[in-house]
Order: C-alpha cells, then sequence, then structure tokens
DNA sequence: TCGAATACTGTTTATAATAACAGTGTTTAA
DNA sequence: TTAAACACTGTTATTATAAACAGTATTCGA
C-alpha cells in the first residue's frame, strides 16, 4: 500500500479542519469557502483557500477543483458520512503529552454506534496482558473506555503510566494513590499522593469487544 | 414531535434517490442535479428536478434551496439502516422445536455490522450465569454466535439443552459428546454417541460485546 | 537576523449550479 | 374515461461558488 505522509496542521489549520467536519456532520454535505469564510470572520476568500490548500497538502482533505462544495475528507470519510454518533474511535498507542484526541493517537474507528456502551466522549483502546482477567477482560480484548479525569474509588479506569495505557482498578485516599490488577499475579502499585502526578487517568472502563480473532480487522 | 409520514418511491424515484446515496459515499459530497442527469442520461434538468421534488416531498431528502449540492440525506431510510450487514440480531429465548432464525426468537438488533465478527449467519445471545468464567465470558455478556450444526472440537459452542441455551466448550468423539463448562464448580455434561440427539447445536462462539451495565438498551 | 512558511486583505473573472417558465407524452387509480 | 400523478424535453435567467492575480503582516526555526 501506499504511505500517505499525514503531516500535523497548525492550530488555525486544525481549526478549519475541524469546521468543515462539523458543518459535513450537521448538514450532510461540505461547506463552501465563502461559508468558511463567513464563519471564521475572514474578509476574504483567499484566506480560505490559502488554507485549504495548505490543509490539503498535509492529506487532510482533497479540494475537486471547480466543483461547488468539492472538499474531500479524505481521512474520515465514512465516519462523517454515517457520523460520528455510529463510531467509537480506537486509539492506537497514547503518546503522552498529547491531547488524547489528538490525531496521532487515532488508530481505526468501531462500527459501534456509542449510544450501546451509552455514553459520551467513548474511546477505544487494544488490552494488552492478562492482569484484568478477574474482571472478564483478556489479552486482545478491545476496552470501550469514557474520558475522564478522575473516577469513582474502585472503579477501572484506564491510565497511563510512564508512557503506557493499562487497565487498572484504582483506589484514592487522602495519602495515596493505589492501583490493583485484577490477577494475583500482578502486585499492587501504590503512589504517595504527591507522586501520583505521574500516572494519568484516561477514563474509565464501560465495556468490551471481544472479536473471534482477538483483533478488529476492517 | 411531528411525525413524518414517509411515503414509498417509485421505482425511477428510489433509483435516483439510491444514486444519491452511492454518491455521496463515493465522493464524499452530494452530487448536483446535472451530475444526477448526466448518470441517467436525461436530456432534461427538470427531469432531475421534478422527481428531487417528488422525492423532497416523501420526506427522503431535503433541497437546501439555491445551495449548490444542496441535497440533504434526511433519515437514513430504514431501508439502508435495516440492511443486514448492519445489525447482528440479537436473539432472546429460544424456543425449542423452532428454526433459530424464526420471527419469535427475536429480541432486539445489535446495531454492529457482523463484519466486525468476521462471518454471515450471526446472531446474538444474553449470557446468563457464569459457566464460563474461565473463557473471560461472564453473566450478562452478550455472545456473538456463528450459525452452525456442528462444531470444531473443543470449540465454544452455543447449544440448546432441554429448552435453555447455554454456552460449553464441545468435545465430540465416535462414541460420546462432551460439554465442558469453563469453571470448575460446573460438571461436565456427558452424551452417549446415540443420545447426544438431546442437545442441539446452534452455533459456534464469535465472541462478546460487554456494556457497562451489563445489558443492551437502546 | 533572515528567509520560509503562515495568515491574511482586496478585487476581478470565469464557471458551476440552481431556478423558473412552458411545454409533451404516459401511467395509474377512482 | 378521465383527472391526477408521473416521467420527461428544451430554453433562459440568475446566483452561488471557485479561481486567479497582486499584495501585506506575522510567526518561527536555522
Amino acid at each position: 500500500m501506499c504511505e500517505t505522509i499525514v503531516k500535523s496542521l497548525t492550530d488555525k489549520q486544525s481549526k478549519i479542519y475541524e469546521f468543515i467536519v462539523a458543518w459535513h456532520m450537521e448538514n450532510g454535505y461540505p461547506p463552501t469557502q465563502e461559508e468558511i469564510r463567513d464563519h471564521f470572520g475572514f474578509g476574504s476568500l483567499n484566506a480560505v483557500r490559502s488554507h485549504l490548500g495548505l490543509i490539503e497538502k498535509k492529506g487532510y482533505i482533497r479540494l475537486n477543483c471547480g466543483k461547488a462544495r468539492g472538499i474531500q475528507l479524505v481521512s474520515l470519510p465514512v465516519s462523517v458520512l454515517r457520523k460520528q454518533e455510529n463510531f467509537i474511535p480506537l486509539l492506537g498507542s497514547i503518546a503522552a503529552g498529547v491531547p488524547i484526541w489528538a490525531e496521532q493517537n487515532f488508530e481505526d474507528h468501531l462500527p459501534i454506534p456509542p449510544s450501546l456502551f451509552g455514553g459520551d466522549e467513548l474511546f477505544a483502546l487494544h488490552v494488552f496482558g492478562d492482569s484484568m482477567t478477574g474482571a472478564g477482560i483478556r489479552n486482545g480484548d478491545i476496552a470501550v473506555i469514557q474520558r475522564r479525569d478522575s473516577v469513582e474509588n474502585g472503579e477501572i479506569a484506564a491510565v497511563l503510566i510512564e508512557q503506557e495505557v493499562t487497565l487498572k482498578r484504582v483506589y484514592l485516599s487522602s495519602e495515596s494513590l493505589v492501583l490493583k490488577s485484577e490477577n494475583p499475579a500482578y502486585e499492587d502499585l501504590k503512589y504517595a499522593a504527591g507522586k501520583s502526578d505521574l500516572i494519568r487517568i484516561l477514563g474509565r472502563y464501560r465495556g468490551i469487544v471481544r472479536t473471534r480473532n482477538n483483533r478488529y480487522c476492517s
């Protein structure tokens, strides 16, 4: 397959891209350059045009020359078409220090409506290892997580520990944070209250999807 | 809310509607009236316009007056939504002696494309009890099953035993059929080869879906 | 500190696309 | 059998939209 080199967008470009996506979801077709201009309050169409050109160069859209509303969303055409409410984003390895929704974290989309897991801000992760087998979560499962900065005591959460994402049961007291696996072979991880910034809670566990071959292939 | 009365489309209208949907999926934006005209070989734009007007009146699309490519697909029509490729039927209690696909067995539809579980003839079942916890299948999970009359030795299958559906690991030899639970608390079920017609294999286990509250609410 | 990339304003031109008017057969159901 | 709804042709006007040209100010990394 040909590799697509997807460069990261600047803030402005990102906002314009997001607007196009949002408009498309809202209206069922892409905005015109003028509609983009009006939304951002530009005085000139060329502000839009030059941005679109750059966004296209970076591989996020395709401009169909001469066609009205000829903006194709390259990377997520399907998700936009069938609307985000029908998909749960599947994140790959999550880079530390990067917002979780950052483009670079996305790996794929599970064609499952989030409503099935009863929540918004859902994402999915591959589960590696057997640290949560006691909770019926196994190596290769896809865990569905709801984005949260904190969770209830005793809840299972996706946590980012030293660049790695794992599922743990979280117990937080005034003096310490304890992460328990549901597998006797694993030891609890304890963090003094002060040190708890070493870990980052990504969200709360909401469920799993397990397919035959333990992996999702589209 | 106001009820929309969706009338059925004529053949021609249906073809045009389908074309719009297909074009949209292909290109990421709707076709223009001219593009529709060209596709159907009409000599006049008004052929298209009048059709679109009728399709709109019947509630399938919305025409955004004056806007280029202003065709909104209003409701993913039931025909598309209901398409089997987007759903896995969730069967309730399965009545003995009745074909598994019988209407009366249907309880709901999981809005998950069967392709995710890599197969056809898929259906889903609620899992009751903890007989398969050793395989990471827990009470309340939804098991995805592929309709089969027989399964490989050692595979997990949905079997109908005395009016009840359960998941078991199936071992078949020339003289007997053994159904094993993955939980030491349960004893194996053994059937002499002759008696094996007491049970009925419904299909092979393909995966599970587990939602927060252990049940699916639509 | 200097060039390259970015983020714009302003104007004009060309064309893509819809709307509106005026018709003709053909099917379909009361 | 007779409207009413459907399935079209043909033409022209109008507007929605993109493209092209010519610039300026700002940010940012080497």
